[in-house]
RNA sequence: CGCGGGGUGGAGCAGUUGGCAGCUCGUCGGGCUCAUAACCCGAAGGUCACAAGUUCGAGUCUUGUCCCCGCAACCA
């Protein structure tokens, strides 16, 4: 056992700016399996996201939303959370940069520097938009003029601290020789010097005088801290640096990994390390630069339509599916396309097919053939086949861990469903069938102990990057969390004699292509361009909605959805209306009839499905849960088609 | 000549220090019946973008050409 065994790994603080997508959940995706498979191992391990909470940006989103940019960052972490718990994320700090005792922290970073004389006061020069309140740099200039409002710019001067990043120029390249597995992968350090010190390394400008919202600097407070010593410093402020509490520090620094975007590989690569070296700190011991993920063949933008929320993926498949399919078709590193038609078939081809039908074809035969008890008996001899199987499942452990260490996390799992495959494929020469027509109960069960025990191996890496499946097979199979610990995967025959097996639930079931996957409600889209429209409405806007009590007549589905109902309504008219909404996952048809309802009288017409909607049923929540809004008839019952207001 | 990445059987990708071109899916043929129309076996299909060069030998090294895509101070 090796000593000190601490795990360190972070995320990069995401900045508020814009919605979570499927590209966000996959560093955080990537970084909670390396997690979780190091605390399989025995690590300590302290894994850590969060969000960046400063900024112009904020200021500027807050405002146009009408609150205060801490009410704004606020909802945002709400939303964060919620989406780190649905995809499962074990992280054990979430970190942000509005926290106390981070202000505190870069406050006394910023200081000590100045002291140092790392951070200087200068003057920082550039080219100033005045309406839009932002600084540009002569290449971002479209026609020499603001690229946002196309205006004029003018050159302007302000005061500002500088951190001497050239001074450490030299310190940093020797680093990166004398270290070479500290950046990765190779070629995106490559580019870093080539792109950035062959052309000279600037001072950096740390401070600005027109943002309201950031850290204050002590001794000057006119400045707020930029974002470099503010958003960078929180792996170390995170961890009780500059307080007494610095327990944790003294445990977890130097970081085991960073893991960041290539688009902010810079930054970590070079501004971050040169400001641990003025702080006297080690390094991290890695920094990996990982790809962005591109959908459908589309960058991710609002644009393709690709923009969705990533509930809508686990809606119709499941969590596992998700990280499973993020993680083993990605190459980590490089950036790897999201295809959704993919995505599918590799749902059901890998999860399904080997791992969902493995799990379920051995399980039924247990209790076929043997009523559902595994035995073991190690006194009859082993075939051929018998040994195949036995020495591909005991070097299936060290080979992941080989993997996993180098972060190849697709070769990784690649080495699973090679006992998987290897597994099936033992059914098939075993021929449980025959020894069951045959009565030859003493190979049966030898053959049957083989298969499940395999299962048994598989299902402790799974482990690492699926949330519902390890502890469903372990249902199955009847074994406990004891029997799957990760030293107890490198040996054959863990498994004790009269295990109870109990075919149950199919894991995978088969996904099927000619369903609509993955569409965005209408009403979903809807909401998050309202949302986008910002703020505040008149009450002569609220008045422009028609709101009446309806009554629900009818419900049938509408054969080509999964999730839609084609309800008839009575809203006071001669004659029902057809509304069509996505109730199936929430609501049983019974359920509905009759019920009277909020319903939105003067929406658009739109074609669902092929099927005229014309009107919206008012309903909250969202993914997991939807309740309708229905009226209180308690005290009397109020006609349909009245007026709500 | 701003920087970088990539062009490999129908699709998506792997190919370490140059040594008979691989994987998954799909297609076609066969087998099996325990299983989620799943599983197992076999086959077809590539002049590794193009051209020249180094070498006994290049997808892999050098040079040039064509095409695609990112980045260019903060979109993961």
């Amino acid at each position: 056992m090796e000593e000190n065994k601490k795990y360190y790994v972070t995320t990069p603080i995401y900045y508020p700016s814009g919605d979570f997508h499927v590209g966000t959940c996959y560093c955080t995706l990537m970084a909670d399996t390396l997690a979780r498979y190091k605390r399989l191992r025995g690590y300590d391990v302290f894994f850590m996201t969060g969000t960046d909470e400063h900024g112009q940006k904020i200021e500027e989103k807050a405002k146009a939303r009408g609150i205060t940019p801490k009410e704004y960052v606020d909802e945002f972490v709400a939303k964060a959370k919620d989406l780190w718990k649905v995809l499962d994320i074990s992280y054990d700090k979430y970190m942000r940069t509005t926290d106390e005792y981070h202000v505190k922290a870069v406050q006394q970073i910023f200081e000590k520097l100045l002291a140092k004389g790392d951070i200087y006061k200068g003057e920082y020069k550039g080219l100033y938009c005045t309406p839009c309140e932002s600084f540009w740099t002569e290449t971002q200039l479209v026609d020499g003029k603001c690229p946002d409002c196309g205006r004029e710019v003018k050159e302007v001067k302000e005061e500002s601290y500088f951190f001497k990043l050239s001074k450490y120029k030299d310190r940093l390249l020797q680093y990166y020789e004398e270290h070479p597995e500290f950046l990765e992968p190779e070629k995106r350090k490559n580019e870093m010097v080539k792109n950035f010190f062959d052309k000279g390394l600037e001072d950096l400008c740390v401070t600005r005088t027109t943002i309201d919202w950031g850290i204050r600097v002590i001794s000057d407070p006119k400045h707020t801290v930029y974002v470099w010593l503010d958003a960078l410093t929180n792996y170390i402020t995170a961890l009780g640096y500059t307080t007494d509490q610095d327990e944790m520090m003294k445990k977890y620094w130097p970081a085991d990994l960073h893991l960041v975007g290539k688009e902010i590989f810079r930054f970590h690569s070079i501004i971050w390390p040169a400001i641990l070296m003025a702080l006297d700190l080690p390094l991290p011991k890695k920094v990996f630069g990982h790809g962005w993920l591109v959908v459908n063949g589309n960058k991710i933008s609002k644009s393709f339509g690709n923009y969705k929320d990533p509930r809508i993926y686990i809606r119709d498949t499941s969590v596992d599916a998700l990280r499973y399919y993020l993680i083993k078709e990605i190459t980590f590193g490089d950036d790897g396309n999201f295809s959704e038609d993919l995505f599918i078939e590799k749902t059901n081809s890998d999860l399904s097919n080997d791992l969902g039908n493995l799990v379920s074809r051995v399980t039924a035969m247990v209790e076929k053939y043997n009523q559902g008890i595994v035995v073991k008996n190690d006194s009859l001899p082993l075939e051929d086949i018998d040994k195949d199987l036995i020495n591909s499942a005991e070097e299936m452990i060290p080979n992941f861990e080989k993997y996993m260490d180098d972060l190849k996390t697709n070769e990784a799992i690649a080495e699973i469903w090679k006992l998987i495959s290897k597994a099936n494929k033992y059914i098939d020469l075993s021929t449980p069938w025959v020894l069951a027509k045959e009565e030859n109960k003493d190979r049966l069960n030898q053959v049957l102990y083989n298969l499940v025990e395999t299962i048994r191996i598989v299902a402790v890496p799974l482990q690492c990057f699926f949330i519902e499946t390890p502890s469903k097979i372990m249902n199955q199979i009847g074994v406990t969390k004891e029997e799957m610990t990760w030293e107890s995967a490198k040996t054959f025959g863990v498994l004790k004699d009269g295990t109870k097996v109990s075919k149950g639930e199919i894991l995978f079931p088969r996904i099927d292509k000619t369903e609509e996957l993955f569409k965005v409600e209408d009403e979903v889209v809807e909401e998050t361009q309202e949302e986008e429209r910002k703020g505040i409405i008149t009450i002569d806007e609220l008045d422009k909605v028609e709101l009446k009590v309806g009554q629900i007549k009818e419900v049938e589905k509408v054969a080509k959805s999964k999730k839609l109902y084609k309800l008839q309504v009575d809203v006071g008219e001669k004659e029902l209306r057809t509304i069509v909404s996505g109730l199936v996952p929430y609501y049983k048809e019974e359920e509905l009839l009759g019920k009277q309802v909020v319903v939105v009288t003067n929406l658009q017409p739109a074609k669902l499905c092929g099927v005229e909607s014309n009107g919206m049923l008012l309903a909250a929540g969202d993914y997991d849960v939807v309740k309708l809004l229905v009226l209180d008839n308690n005290n009397g019952i109020l006609e349909n088609g009245s007026n709500i207001h």
